[in-house]
DNA sequence: ACCACTTTCGCAACGCTGTTGCCAAAGTGC
DNA sequence: GCACTTTGGCAACAGCGTTGCGAAAGTGGT
């Protein structure tokens, strides 16, 4: 008995509405669900009352129950004990069940393919590791990624069942009914339109120019795929994770690897721009007629910051990218900085000490506004691919787009 | 027989919804007639007809109708005429009645302070000016403003009865029954708080850090009023007119005057930021370790751009614009830069070109993507006044926050 | 042990939303 | 003048959150 929530590509602006922003019934359910499955995501392990659901909803409480009546119906959601009295009847606890759905995410790097299965919460299931030659030609590519997908979800479905006594059948064992798959998200580098879900060019493979990613992988698959940049797959998974504030918070996550790219989060949302072109953030300018760049430029941030890196000259590299995390910050007025990438994990203090300081100097400067706080980005390395699954969780849980 | 409609402050996400974003019906019914009403006034002078509205919105036509009715029960649509026929019933075409309502603007500039009375198209019915004095103490202001407002307000109840014949009291005549007023709105230069209608600092005038202002003018106006930063109100007020394209279009204004500042619009809606510190764009860095600027940083673009004007280099300062214009075209993705200030006024085509040229260049380099236009900003003198007056219109259209 | 009280939460009736089925109105074209 | 097309209102309807009320499940005093 599963009803449809708002699936992937579902809303725009709030409630889950058509393409052109018409609301109807349908949709006003989808976003009170999506806004109720939130915050139980957001509870986690210890869980959340129904009034409680209530008061951080702005629902009634008898629209809370309605809800999540359906969602225990849907067994999205269980009851898991309940919380001290206060007097009277105490508050029974709800909990988001992390294995009512699981989704594939796909961090395809320079040389190395990523796949991680998550479950609801986010958390991974299983994880596969596999390198990756670009050269090899894009069918190729798209059949090895399948095979990493396929051979991850039956890696999946074992872990699913359990620890199962003697032979019986993973299918009939434990709570062990096929968990449904959500589909697969892919992340990766490089300039593409994620509503269409093509690639525009992958640098140092002109044979990519233009290849439709998702739709060769849904082909092959037969489930839903969403195609997105790497900085924007890891922003997600950050405005998803426990290091990001409220579900409205908007931050920016800078990444600093063999690149400089960023990833931007407004309002609880990432930001792609209507050509998913967003989060350029490495060609902005901060030293003109400063020294060329690859990208025919001159005085990019990108290369100032990776020349520093070169010499050595981690406080310079950090300065570098501090100016550009403020430009940034006083334009759009984030919340956060975070910073990640291969660099920046090497040398995390003297990045996040660097990066602080431009900003609080930036703070001390304008008077009474406090710093925009920088920290390292969690996650590591697996953070993309972890991000990249949750392209297909977050429209669950009414974080689509912005 | 007068229903409320999304009023300021009214929604954030989409869906007219409580704060905390659970939606029901009365949400439902505000967001669906607010998104009627946008493209009855984007429609304009030829009007639209309810089959076409219900395609632009996406709803049925017959939720449209019942809409529409609603509507013209509160004398808000008028039936105005019908259109060709293709064989059957021709289409009755509605139209926005412009003076159901109108919303006072208020620009406090350095030296002059200038206030308009906009009807709900936002097409201006009065206007006045006055020399400004914001040494002359908080309290005296804001006296002065009111006072202004008032008749501000008395001349708009003229203009509202129209050419009366001979003595006839103004509230009987014509359609004249009294013009609801939606409030006044605020724009002025500096950091505030627009959540709370209170000002931060004003440059020069220490006395006035941390005053109340929308409260102030609450108690003595006793009406609505919503304050918000200059460049902000203009850059709603493009946001709703002729110049930018779609309801959902994502553009910057750029204001050279005395200063350097940025309004941006997201999606169709203004964004402020959390702490309406969003688009300070003057004092991004684009030159490291440059020349000092006032703020105590260095290679500000304001202090770069603003030396090249002294020069009289108007192409250099141009070319300074156009920098920060394109990192910040490649930060956000947007549509659209929009030029407007004193300066830019001065000199239009050169800055126009000037901008223009550095962003074209960056698109050459970038590949395929066509460049982001750069246009002047309509309106002159009188856009921020005229904006500020839509920051009490807008929410009748979905159009209040991003 | 019992009772009064508090608090949670589901059932049932309700008002209001957009939706669907149907039909009158108002044109065109043969 | 008739057949056809298209618009748009009326009426019945399904489904949303809301309200009123009562059962369930505790605490605390007697």
């Amino acid at each position: 008995m599963h009803r449809t929530y708002a699936g992937p590509g579902g809303g725009r602006r709030g409630v889950g509405a058509t393409a052109a922003g018409g609301a109807n019934l349908p949709a006003l359910r989808s976003h009170n669900t999506a806004l109720v499955l939130d915050l139980l995501r957001t509870a986690g392990e210890p869980g959340i009352s129904r009034l409680e659901l209530a008061e951080g909803t702005g629902l009634t409480p008898q629209a809370v129950s309605k809800i999540t009546a359906r969602l225990r119906a849907d067994a999205l959601v269980t009851e898991a004990g309940r919380r001290a009295s206060t007097g009277g009847k105490p508050r029974t606890v709800l909990r988001l069940v992390p294995g009512a759905g699981q989704a594939v995410g796909l961090h395809l790097d320079r040389d190395e393919l990523r796949a991680v299965l998550c479950d609801l919460t986010g958390a991974v299931v299983a994880g596969r590791r596999a390198p990756l030659d670009l050269g090899s030609g894009a069918q190729a590519v798209v059949e090895g990624a399948a095979r990493e997908v396929e051979a991850l979800l039956s890696e999946g479905a074992a872990e699913r069942s359990g620890p199962v006594p003697d032979g019986a059948p993973a299918a009939i064992a434990g709570a062990g009914r096929s968990v449904p798959v959500l589909g697969v998200g892919v992340a990766l580098p490089g300039p593409l339109d994620h509503a269409r879900g093509v690639l525009h060019r992958v640098t140092g493979f002109p044979e990519w120019d233009g290849f439709p990613l998702r739709d060769a992988l849904v082909r092959r698959l037969g489930m839903p795929v969403v195609v997105d940049k790497d900085t924007n797959a890891a922003a997600l998974g950050l405005a998803l994770g426990e290091a990001v504030g409220g579900a409205d918070t908007s931050f920016a996550y800078l990444h600093l690897g063999t690149g400089l790219g960023a990833g931007l989060v407004v309002g609880g949302a990432v930001h792609r721009g209507a050509r998913t072109g967003a989060g350029e953030f490495g060609h902005q300018v901060v030293q003109l007629d400063g020294p060329p760049c690859e990208c025919g430029d001159r005085g990019c941030i990108e290369a100032l910051c990776l020349a520093a890196v070169a010499r050595g000259d981690m406080a310079e590299a950090a300065r570098v990218l501090g100016t550009g995390a403020a430009n940034l910050a006083g334009l759009l007025d984030i919340d956060l900085v975070l910073l990640g990438g291969r660099t920046v994990a090497a040398h995390p203090d003297a990045f996040e000490r660097g990066v602080g300081a431009v900003l609080d100097a930036r703070a001390r400067r304008e008077g009474s506004t406090a710093a925009v706080p920088v920290r390292i980005a969690p996650g590591g390395a697996r953070g993309v691919a972890e991000g990249a699954a949750q392209l297909l969780l977050a429209p669950l849980f009414g974080r689509a787009e912005a």
